[in-house]
DNA sequence: GATACTTTGTCAAGAAATTATCAAATTTAT
DNA sequence: ATAAATTTGATAATTTCTTGACAAAGTATC
């Protein structure tokens, strides 16, 4: 009797979220390909494309298997499709966004991300001045009925658009209510458990960036 | 004679983004810290508040010189001072957004940049419906009157929030007019030249990452 | 004021990420 | 069909980033 290999799990290896990372790029730049009918591409030519160097693009796909072919290159609508895949883009994600604030209001008319599988399905705020209003085909809703939305909808995704103090206490709720993934823009850092994903988008610490690089060149002009 | 030392540079050590990257995020920590009324910390203390190494912490503020002192740790207060100058925080930054629609007045709007000397001074859009609208107390103002404004003001940062096809082709405009950096949330890589800096946020790059982990904790589970 | 304790800054080691190289596979040209 | 050119996938070399270790310098205690 044949035991042992029935359990063996895959130890698939571990890919790095540098990796990950560059996944999106590559994806809109296949897609800019596609879209003038180039039907293939070498690393090299992507390469000088997208100024990074064809070593790490070769590297970078061969974290998920081959994809390309000697003396041929990579098939563009393949390569495309192939990474849509990996992003975990070939089936839909429901979200929530909580917070109906200017950032919120504009997340949810976002037209971009349902192309990509994103569903907008609800809005929840605290106000009692915007319960009611409409962005786009959904209704903004009070808070108090969140959990309730939350039981009653597989959504897998909450969007974050309050300021970080409400922020924090919200992660239980959500997770208990089968959130599986927080795209947070609130500026705090948020603890969840093991295996509920998050996203963070500090836009203030992404300026402050800008603001650091626009210092250095100016500082080093000067000497 | 000792000649050469005169006109010698000092070769500043060229500080990773990597490294950058983490300063808003220690400037964030500090700030608690300072609300708190807490004096002095240990980048051992820090260290379990922020989840990272403490060894990471001090490598990380090495790389400016040696604001802790041995024994004692860090004094709160300065040490937020001075990641705040290396930030360029210690002086104003104007910037004008282009593109008036959800997000770019949900930027507009969002007054905590004003708090670290981000300045918002003009808003411009192509739509004529947009023309006239307040944004706090800025006046949304069509765009061919972008190039005069950049000529008679003093700005360092355009806010880029407009599609993609507009963004390509306002490079030039901005740069030519004394644009020292771009905040770029057009979903499309910018060419611009030496020494004008750019950082991007491509909010469905993000969004996918998040995608991506989700599939991946999900598939894991599966085994 | 001497001693024990704390904690930095620095250097070295280890890990991770990026880039270079090249044999093997395939295509293109003759 | 054969030879030349192309290009991947894999491995090795290099570089960058992170972590560990510890002497030196300070603080706190008795």
């Amino acid at each position: 009797m044949f035991v042992g290999n029935a359990v063996t799990v895959m130890q698939e290896k571990e890919i790095s979220q540098a990796v990950i990372g560059r996944l999106p790029r590559y994806l809109r730049y296949l897609g800019d390909l596609k879209e003038k009918n180039i039907e293939r591409i070498s690393s090299q030519e992507l390469s000088s494309l997208m100024n990074v160097t064809a070593s790490q693009i070769r590297q970078d796909f061969n974290n998920f298997g081959g994809f390309g072919q000697q003396g041929y290159g990579y098939n563009v609508e393949y390569l495309y499709d192939e990474i849509s895949k990996i992003l975990g883009l070939d089936h839909n994600h429901n979200f929530v966004i909580i917070g109906a604030g200017n950032l919120g209001k504009a997340l949810g008319n976002y037209l971009n991300f349902e192309r990509r599988g994103f569903i907008f399905k609800g809005m929840f705020d605290m106000n009692p001045a915007l319960i009611g209003q409409m962005v786009r085909d959904v209704q903004i809703k009070p808070m108090e009925e969140l959990e309730v939305f939350l039981r009653e909808n597989t959504i897998d995704i909450a969007v974050l658009t309050i300021p970080k103090t409400g922020a924090v206490g919200l992660v239980d709720t959500l997770v208990d209510n089968g959130i599986k993934a927080i795209w947070n823009f609130a500026h705090v850092d948020l603890d969840v458990p093991e295996g509920v994903q998050v996203e963070n988008v500090h836009l203030s610490d992404s300026l402050m960036k800008l603001s650091y690089n626009i210092s250095r060149y100016n500082d080093s002009k000067e000497q």
